[in-house]
DNA sequence: GAATACCTGAGC
DNA sequence: GCTCAGGTATTC
């Protein structure tokens, strides 16, 4: 479920519960979520106090002592639970326990396109989970995203979802932004003004401030690490609205297939040749 | 770029 | 039975 807002959550929810505390076992039921693999992952984490809890983009970044991080990708349906017992849920495939005897660390993973990786160093940091990941979408700046989509051809929205070109946004949330800015998904970047790239980050930001103080949207079960659901879904305009009014000028919500992913706009409102 | 692959489940 | 699902990497 999560994008960039919604991990955001989930760290915000964790922060407490993990800053301090020394990890004592990991116990892994599907290896190939855990990287480089189980082994690693369990001898890199036993021993390591946590001492922070950071984001990129979707990724989570816990920085451990002796310079180690721990990263986590949530991927379409990874869930963090911190909870005194095991859940009764299906999916849990990575248990975190403490030598605290406190509340342990359930991850789930319903589709397992997530995983949980040891880095020794920031190097390794650097190389392995953050190499494809260019610039976090609340920390670029409007003039560094103007320059990263300068020069590419693809819709605006199949650009949007490029984690190499700023990391975070995923599909609810380009298609909301985009209405926001008034611009067509379909829109390539030569075709805008700057002053709609300039709107075009404007609205980004304010999409997902917006959807963190609502606690992220829960499309389907997102939930954050203590299990609370978030109601951004209530306010979005186009993402999965085909055929209801636009909140704006109520023509009703198109749905289109971009790069692979359903796309909703407002045919009107986010017009082509209006950029 | 588009298609496909990795997975399981919900909803029709 | 079929289509769709919020992510990403790899292939043609």
């Amino acid at each position: 479920m999560p994008e960039l807002p919604e991990v955001e959550c989930v760290r915000r929810s964790l922060e407490p519960h993990l800053v301090g505390r020394t990890i004592a076992r990991t116990r892994v039921s599907l290896p190939k979520l855990a990287r480089p693999h189980p082994k690693a992952l369990r001898q890199g984490l036993a021993g390591r106090t946590i001492t922070d809890t950071q984001r990129h983009g979707k990724l989570l970044i816990l920085p451990l002592s002796d310079g180690a991080f721990w990263t986590i990708h949530l991927g379409m349906t990874g869930q963090l639970i911190c909870a005194p017992r095991r859940p009764q849920a299906k999916h849990i495939h990575i248990t975190i326990s403490f030598q605290d005897h406190g509340p342990r660390l359930y991850f789930r993973d319903l589709r397992q396109f997530g995983f949980m990786a040891f880095c020794p160093d920031r190097h390794s940091l650097q190389t392995g989970p953050l190499a494809s990941f260019g610039p976090d979408a609340l920390k670029i700046s409007p003039q560094e995203l103007a320059q990263r989509l300068a020069h590419r051809r693809a819709p605006i929205k199949t650009l949007l979802l490029d984690q190499h070109i700023l990391a975070g946004v995923g599909n609810i949330y380009a298609d909301e932004a985009l209405f926001r800015a008034r611009i067509s998904p379909l829109a390539r970047p030569i075709d805008l003004h700057p002053q709609q790239l300039l709107q075009l980050h404007h609205a980004i930001q304010q999409t997902l401030h917006e959807a963190i103080t609502r606690g992220g949207s829960s499309v389907r079960n997102f939930v954050d690490a203590r299990g609370r659901a978030g109601t951004f879904q209530h306010q979005h305009n186009v993402y999965r609205r085909t055929g209801q009014p636009c909140p704006r000028c109520h023509t009703p919500i198109s749905r289109i297939t971009l790069g692979g992913r359903s796309t909703h706009f407002c045919p009107h409102c986010q017009a082509a040749d209006r950029g």
